[in-house]
DNA sequence: GTCTATAAATCGATAGAC
DNA sequence: GTCTATCGATTTATAGAC
């Protein structure tokens, strides 16, 4: 009896190893595909993308990609997933930053580095047909823990600081606030990455010159 | 030999007017085919614009298109080339004003209304693959007077008036001032377009809250 | 698990009948 | 000037051999 279940429970040890072994084999197919599909969406855009050219750049045949991904469309939804988890990632460190005022200047700085940094992953979630991209961000759900609805929430959080500190000029709602201060940036990002030659102004002048500006409308004193 | 003459003039009259409806009924049909191809880029997006398609909507055979086009592309370009000659109608009017100030301001609110009007013209021009919107905008000829870049000197010129006058606290270029206006008031319009849930502040009362901070934190005086 | 082969659809663009 | 018919290429996705 006890050897039986000696013999069970290895056995059960064994099978739990090789569901790992193989699964593991299957997280890395898939991240082979998606660093593929990253590429080639950041060289020739999101339209570009096919399964034909994806099994081309990782050397498998076409056929083999729906063992791993249900179709195109579930490789677009899962590019989306993870670019709003780096995204997010991207911006969290400035939680450490107890001065609402340089939070929100950093965060303004990481959010730029970010967009040109991976300027795909960036018109797949905020540029490109939100059909994938509103999914991923929870667009519609009730649930506020998505990583996209994270990463506005910190702006919104630094906002609603600032105003219980009474820094705020005006009674402005910081939601309001935390979406202005987001289209500002997004304006500065977007443009970039859609034209080569406009603005002129270097990206980093132009969003320190932005925030300048803004933080001067905001607050309460110069 | 007089009526030599005349019948000449007479047949060459005839011949002009001639030409005259064939050219005007070329341009009909070449005007059917853009108001259907912008119609399909609004409601599908713009890889959704197909030869078939249009001649689906305008109820013709689609190798007829052929006669009046020369590819998909000189159809994509033109809607670019007529998009931006729009453009730049939808904010001329601004010049009538006065007041630098207050013709930012109307600048801001007529920007607004052509991409929430026009949002299909405005994706093409300004966020899509810059590939034909590049060349209508003439982003890299020397040639200053493009519909685009009459826009933008709109706005430069506004700054600079602002600057003449010692409007602006700080010293900073017109030009990097212009493209930071544009920046955040494309940011609004774009990130509507894009998605349909956020920013959930409406877009006028963004736009109006986005402009005072910005002026608030251009101008000298408060 | 990966391959080859292929179905089924859709595309841009052209040829030729009328 | 418009049509039908079609070429040739490309796509997603699947079926079946190995």
């Amino acid at each position: 009896m006890p050897t039986v279940h000696f013999v069970k429970r290895l056995r059960y040890t064994e099978g739990v190893a090789k569901v790992d072994r193989r699964e593991r084999e299957r997280a890395e197919f898939r991240e082979e595909v998606l660093a593929a599909a990253r590429r080639i969406v950041l060289e020739e855009g999101f339209n570009a993308l096919t399964m034909r050219k994806i099994a081309d750049a990782i050397e498998y045949a076409p056929g083999t990609i729906y063992l791993y991904f249900e179709s195109r469309d579930a490789i677009a939804f899962e590019l989306c997933r993870a670019g709003f988890e780096s995204f997010l990632a991207a911006l969290l460190p400035v939680k450490a930053i107890a001065n609402p005022v340089e939070r929100l200047r950093e965060l303004g700085r990481r959010y730029l580095r970010f967009g040109l940094e991976n300027p795909e992953t960036y018109r797949l979630i905020f540029m490109e047909d939100p059909k994938y991209a509103s999914e991923a961000f929870q667009e519609n759900a009730e649930a506020d823990d998505s990583p996209g609805k994270q990463a506005l929430a910190l702006l919104v959080a630094t906002f609603a600081e600032l105003r219980e500190r009474k820094l705020l000029d005006g009674d402005a709602d910081p939601i309001a606030l935390a979406e202005t201060t987001w289209a500002a940036v997004h304006g500065v990002v977007s443009l970039k990455i859609t034209f080569e030659h406009h603005p002129q102004t270097p990206s980093n002048e132009l969003l320190e010159l932005m925030t300048d500006t803004l933080v001067r409308g905001f607050l309460r004193t110069r």
